[in-house]
DNA sequence: CCTTTTAGTTGCTTTTTGCAACTAAAAGGC
DNA sequence: GCCTTTTAGTTGCAAAAAGCAACTAAAAGG
C-alpha cells in the first residue's frame, strides 16, 4: 500500500523482532464450568495432577499452546471439549488474571472463560485427571482451591448471578426442550430467592424468546407442563428489568 | 503443610519448570479511554512510531513487562499514566484479543481495558508518541485503525453503552462537581438519544448516589444549576432497570 | 369421584414510568 | 424596572408494568 521503501523497511523490521522480543509471561486459559443438579448449581472441578497444588483441586484449565491453539477462544473450546466431551454449549469470556505471585511457577497471566451446560451432556474425566461437580454455596464451594481459582470462582458466580437479572441464559443450563416451571426453578436457584409465578411467566413470555412445542408436554406428578424450546440459540437478548429486586 | 517428600518433590519440579516450560504467546495491554468533549464521545488513538502499521493510528498500549509490571492491572496503570498523565480514573477490563493473525508479529494475545476521564485532566503526549482524541461516531472511528483495533474498539463502546443503562459509570466522565443537566446530558450523548428531563431526576435521586453541594451553583445563560458529587467513587451501583428502551 | 399435586390464568392493587404543563431563577434588551 | 428569553427544577396525572392472590385446569392415586 505506502512505497517500496517502507515495505522494505517494515519486512526488515518483522526480520530482526525475534531477537527484540520483550520477555513474555507464561499464558494459561482455565474454566469455570456450570451446571444445575439435583436443585443446586454446580461447578466443574480436577484434581491436580502435578504441581504444583499437586492433588489440590481446580478450575481445569491449562497453558495455550500457540502451534496448536489459532486463537485464545479456540483454546478455551479444545479445553472445554478435552475436559467434557461437549463443543457448543454457551461459552464467555470472564476476565483475564495475571500477576507475579498468583502462581509459584512465575509470572503467569490466564484467561478465564465461564460456560453453562446441561449435566447429563457431560462426560467427566476425558482429561485423564479426576473430576468432580462441586456444588456452589454462597460464592463459592465448601473447600479450598489452587492458586487464585477461589476469588475467580466467586467472580464467575457473581457474573452468573448478574446476568441471570437480565438475559435469558439460564435456558443454556437447560437441555433444549424444557418447561417454564423448570426455567423458574433454574432462575431461582441460583439467584437463591423464590420468584412470582405470573410475573415470571409474563417476563418470559413477553421477551419472545420461546418456541411452543404445540401438543409435546411432560408428565410428573400434578398436571402435565407444556414443553418449549428456546429460540435463538446464539443471540443473546436482554429483559429490560432486573429479574429479581421485588422477589416474593 | 503436606509431608517431607511432597514438598521435597514440589521444590524439585519448580526447579525444573524453567526446562519444561510452553512456548509463550506474547502478550500487550491495550487501552481505550474514552472522554466527552465538544458534545460528542471521543477516544484516544496514538500515532505508531514503529512497524507494523507504522504512521497508523492505533489504540495505546504495548507490551507488559514482567520485570516491572506486578500484575496486568498494574500495566494497565502504568500505560494509563504514561499516555495521559492521569492515575486514577475509571478503569476496567474489557476482554482479552489473541490469535495467530491478529499482529504480523506472531502470536500475541493484548488484554484491554477501558478508562473514562474528564478530557480537561488529560496532558497528551507524555508518551512522546503523537496522540489525539477521535471522534466516536457510531460504534468506531472514521478512519481505519492498526491490527484488530477497529472490532476491539467496537466492542468498548457496546460496553460503555450497555453499562451505561444500568450503572451509574457516566459520572467518571465529569469532574467531580457537575449538575445534573450536565449529567443527562452525557448519557444523551453516549446513548444517542433524548432522555426525559423528569424521568431521568427520578432515577438518578432514588438511587441515593449523589451528594447536594448546599449554596453551590453554575451560572449559564438561564437559571443556575445546582452542583452535586458523585458520593461513592468507588464503588459501582446499578439501576434495577435500563435508562432508555423508552426514550422520549 | 374425591383428594392431592402441579400448571397455568385472571383480575385487581400497587408501583413505576412517561409526559406535559407548570413554577423558578437567572440574563439581557429596551 | 419590566418584559422576554433561557435553562432548571417540580408537580400531577395517565399509562404501563409488576406484585399478589385467588381462581381454573389437568393429570394421578386411592
Amino acid at each position: 500500500m505506502k512505497n517500496a521503501m517502507t515495505e522494505s523497511s517494515a519486512a526488515e523490521f518483522l526480520q530482526r523482532y525475534d531477537a527484540a522480543h520483550y520477555e513474555k509471561p507464561s499464558f494459561t486459559v482455565d474454566l469455570v464450568i456450570f451446571t444445575v443438579r439435583n436443585e443446586q448449581l454446580h461447578v466443574l472441578l480436577v484434581k491436580r495432577a502435578e504441581h504444583p497444588f499437586k492433588g489440590g483441586w481446580a478450575l481445569p484449565g491449562g497453558f495455550l499452546d500457540p502451534r496448536r491453539d489459532d486463537s485464545v477462544d479456540a483454546c478455551a473450546v479444545r479445553k472445554l471439549v478435552e475436559e467434557t466431551g461437549v463443543s457448543a454449549p454457551y461459552l464467555e469470556q470472564l476476565k483475564t488474571y495475571g500477576s507475579r505471585d498468583r502462581d509459584p511457577r512465575g509470572w503467569i497471566a490466564t484467561t478465564v472463560y465461564f460456560a453453562l451446560m446441561v449435566s447429563d451432556a457431560v462426560r467427566l474425566g476425558g482429561n485423564q485427571a479426576a473430576a468432580c461437580w462441586a456444588p456452589v454455596r454462597g460464592d463459592g464451594v465448601a473447600f479450598s482451591l489452587a492458586f487464585d481459582h477461589t476469588p475467580i470462582l466467586a467472580d464467575a458466580v457473581e457474573r452468573l448471578r448478574s446476568k441471570l437479572e437480565y438475559t435469558h441464559i439460564a435456558v443454556h443450563l437447560l437441555p433444549e426442550e424444557f418447561t417454564l416451571p423448570e426455567l423458574q426453578r433454574t432462575y431461582e436457584i441460583i439467584l437463591q430467592q423464590p420468584l412470582d409465578k405470573s410475573s415470571f411467566r409474563r417476563r418470559v413470555m413477553q421477551a419472545d424468546m420461546l418456541e411452543e412445542l404445540t401438543g409435546r408436554q411432560r408428565d410428573g406428578s400434578g398436571r402435565p407442563a407444556q414443553l418449549y424450546r428456546f429460540r435463538e440459540y446464539d443471540r443473546l437478548t436482554f429483559f429490560p428489568r432486573s429479574i429479581s429486586r421485588h422477589a416474593r
